[in-house]
DNA sequence: TCGATACATCGACATTTGTCAATATGAATG
DNA sequence: CATTCATATTGACAAATGTCGATGTATCGA
């Protein structure tokens, strides 16, 4: 038989914070994500694009409500999406981006007890 | 009848960020909890501490394991205290460190889609 | 082909952040 | 009371971050 002791984790893909000690590396990419989601305008912007018709949206439509510049809107989106949060599609003139729910699931699962 | 809309949440205390769109003061609110969990130290610690003997710490296991200077610990778990994510409870020399498993269950629970 | 539109990138700037060495505080112990 | 030990606080500094204006890039329409 195997694992018997509170093994860290199986895969650092479902590292838990109190699930056992984290290595560097797995502390590292669980940061990483909620670095992303530290700031309050990313997360409006999250919500923004989930309540969107279609779960999508576009630069154009997030700028006013977030009442911040098109180049900020931008690099937050840029943020989101490099941390996996979030996706882009290029379609025309406008990109569209979309909420990825199974990263904000994973990240859930991160941060509860087992 | 009352709410036929998707209203954004009943309470600030259980907003999702799939589940409506955010005002600012929820989204700060949020986003300062993932913020302090945005740095690999502080998750580190956490999973330490949780992970401990008793399910607690002082400063004096932390700082070997996670290889920082003391007071850089200290100011770590000054932040992780300051964002609800763990208590510090003085006895005698020692100040003992808990992880708060309400604060990580309720800050997983806004990540999760409804 | 030209102008307008949507977006990204760049350069700059003030603010925040993570880290440390040095020092202060406070409790136990002799 | 003096010393030691655990921790917090302070001051400093480099690096990262959020924001903007200006500019570049690509796409659509006339």
């Amino acid at each position: 038989m195997t694992s018997p002791l509170p093994l860290v984790d199986d895969a650092s893909c479902c590292a838990t914070v109190t699930g056992g000690v984290l290595d560097a590396p797995q502390a590292e990419r669980i940061a990483r994500v909620f670095k992303a989601l530290g700031d309050p305008t990313r997360v409006r912007l999250l919500s923004l694009i989930a309540a969107s018709d279609g779960g999508e949206a576009c630069i154009c439509d997030l700028t006013e409500p977030v009442g911040l510049t098109q180049p900020t809107v931008s690099h937050h989106m840029g943020k989101l999406v490099a941390a996996g949060l979030a996706t882009r599609e290029q379609r025309g003139k406008w990109a569209y981006y979309r909420v990825v729910p199974e990263a904000l699931d994973s990240s859930a699962r991160a941060l509860l007890s087992s």
